[in-house]
RNA sequence: GCGCCCGUAGCUCAGAGGGAUAGAGCGUCGGACUUCGAAUCCGCAGGUCGCAGGUUCGAAUCCUGCCGGGCGUGCCA
């Protein structure tokens, strides 16, 4: 619809322009508009006062002369208005609109899909999280947002990869080997001092505690050196294990886990610092590797390898995305927490001097979530072990509310997650209202079928009985839901999709409560049911993006 | 100090490439179930969009400066 209408709005201005009824212009974009207020139609645009800010001529008459020369051949116009500052608004012909109920029947589960993104490949990588220790809340929300935006991207035509990037080397997983290696050592009765730089939280015991049952004293004789990698694999393992499994009960699902692992073994780290070299991006100073990203904008330059020959998890980095661009991805996103912000600007130095184009590289960053229990902060401190995880938020509220939440509220902005509402069945939790129009569709079809009364087939229905402004309006709200995917992807803002639906979801309830789908009137009853049978199309296909159930009850 | 993000109703937040009269939910108060699910609906109240300038036909939205909050600013990750 959107389309048919700039093409008119072009061809009236291309007719104009060859009649001399208007001076010779560029024609801008057009940009056709949802007006908040009904009395504004049903599409509007600006473009008249755009063109008059070039030529002189008032807005109002180059609208006027527009709209005089408009071809309006399939007759999808009701009405054409000129109005404020000139607006031109367009009201659509409700033949149309009921249109949109027969499309959204025939695409279901496509229904909300595009190709915008022409195959084009994308990878997002998200979570990543450090295999030292189980995912928390903070892990929960980014996983929700990379997995919702890749489910998105995917929708509307791109073929996107998910990727864990998997931190398996460095200082961090060394002092994990030795936490579990010290614990281990304390079970097996040694009086040993804990120091607090080490991994504190219980699993750390855990771990050990399964590394006795199995081997028992076997790592005691052994020298240091030799036990501590062998603790280190185990540890990383096993906790890596449990976040696979803790991601799975989340419903985020990876595609590929990649190892830094690896990165070292294939000499990718050193063979692209060598190559930055080679460019003159690197330098040698107080006995350190310097990669020169001030070149590119960064405020300092950056140390890729220490002056004791270990390279920084900088120049793992950068190998990193050097590799996933020779993967073949044109465009890579990667979801951070907003505390490595500071990281962004090195990073996109980085991938140009590796001779790839700054925005190719699309940095999400996910604020920090505030966990609360009745308005009142639960502390949190990592040191300590004492933090809550995802596995808690889980098991406590669920995983449809927990995404739902982490999912309702842009990215870049904190966010106040309270246990207690996140469990509460009321509008402080959109979740339900949501979930609860799509069951009561359900309940709705459930019950027509036992009076034998089934959705009908597009030729069996009259579809202009449905005339009343609640019901123009929702089909309307459901015709713009593939713009609402668009925007969402354009803008990398999975948040789009969860206001949408609970706008959706509102005016349903609304309508519902005001009047009956089924009634004694045959042809309202058939047509009502094939308009909220289409709504929850549309509810079930955008809570899939979400990764949220769409149950029949509940 | 410097850099990034955020300041919208009492609270939590939307506001869709500048658009017309800035919207929801919660909370207050008052109403709606013998009829398709009351996890719902309807109504009332609530605002100098942090402040001050600028850009223009038009600014919550873009630019500059200030104020307030968060985060960052390692040869840590």
């Amino acid at each position: 619809m959107k389309k048919k209408l700039t093409k008119m709005i072009t061809k009236a201005i291309q007719c104009c322009l060859d009649t001399h009824s208007l001076p010779f212009l560029e024609i801008p974009p057009i940009l056709l508009e949802l007006p908040k207020n009904s009395a504004h139609g049903d599409f509007s645009t600006n473009i008249a006062m755009v063109l008059a800010s070039q030529i002189e001529k008032s807005p109002y008459e180059i609208a006027s002369l527009i709209v005089s020369n408009m071809a309006d051949n399939e007759h999808v116009i009701q009405k054409v208005e000129i109005a404020g500052p000139g607006f031109i608004n367009f009201f659509i012909d409700p033949r149309v609109w009921y249109q949109t109920l027969h499309i959204i029947h025939e695409l279901r589960r496509a229904y909300g899909s595009s190709n915008l993104g022409q195959g084009k490949r994308v990878q997002v990588e998200f979570v990543s999280a450090n295999p030292t220790g189980p995912l928390h809340i903070g892990h929960g929300r980014g996983g929700a947002v990379g997995d919702c935006l890749a489910n998105i991207l995917k929708a509307v035509g791109y073929h996107v990869q998910k990727e864990y990037y998997i931190n398996d080397v460095g200082n961090q997983i060394d002092t994990l080997g030795q936490s579990v290696f010290l614990r281990y050592k304390q079970l097996l009765g040694e009086d040993i001092d804990f120091p607090s730089t080490y991994y504190q939280g219980d699993y750390i015991r855990d771990i050990a505690k399964e590394i006795v049952s199995k081997y028992n004293r076997k790592y005691l004789n052994m020298k240091e050196e030799d036990a501590i990698p062998i603790f280190t694999s185990y540890g990383v393992k096993h906790i890596l294990n449990s976040i696979k499994v803790d991601l799975e009960d989340f419903g985020v699902r990876f595609d590929n886990w990649y190892s830094e692992k690896e990165l070292f073994k294939s000499d990718a780290v050193h063979s692209t610092v060598r190559g930055l070299k080679d460019k003159e991006y690197i330098y040698e100073k107080d006995g350190a590797v310097w990669f020169r990203s001030t070149r590119f904008g960064d405020e300092k330059d950056r140390v890729v390898v220490r002056s004791t020959g270990d390279t920084t998890y900088f120049a793992s980095d950068l190998a990193y995305h050097k590799g996933k661009f020779e993967r073949g991805f044109e465009t890579i996103i990667d979801v951070w927490g907003a505390d490595h912000h500071g990281y962004v600007p090195r990073i996109q130095a980085g991938i140009q001097a590796l001779g790839y184009r700054k925005d190719a590289l699309k940095v999400i960053l996910i604020q920090m979530v505030n966990l609360l229990r009745e308005g009142k902060p639960v502390s949190m401190s990592t040191r300590a072990g004492e933090f809550v995880t995802l596995r808690q938020i889980l098991d406590e509220v669920g995983r449809d509310a927990a995404r739902f939440i982490f999912l309702t509220r842009r990215a870049d902005t904190p966010l106040d997650f309270d246990l207690e509402v996140a469990k509460k069945k009321t509008m402080d939790n959109p979740v339900y209202y949501v979930q609860y129009a799509h069951a009561r569709i359900c309940s709705v079809i459930k019950m027509a079928s036992e009076r034998n009364i089934a959705v009908p087939k597009p030729p069996e229905i009259c579809t202009h009985v449905l005339n009343l402004p609640e019901e123009l309006q929702l089909i309307k709200q459901m015709a713009i839901y593939p713009y609402i995917v668009e925007g969402s992807a354009y803008h990398f803002e999975p948040h789009r999709i969860p206001y949408y639906l609970t706008q959706l979801a509102s005016s349903f309830h609304g309508y519902y409560n005001k009047y009956r789908i089924l009634s004694h009137d045959s042809d309202l009853t058939q047509a009502r049911l094939y308009l909220v049978a289409a709504l929850k199309i549309v509810l079930e296909n955008g809570l899939d993006l979400l990764g949220v159930s769409a149950p029949e009850r509940m």
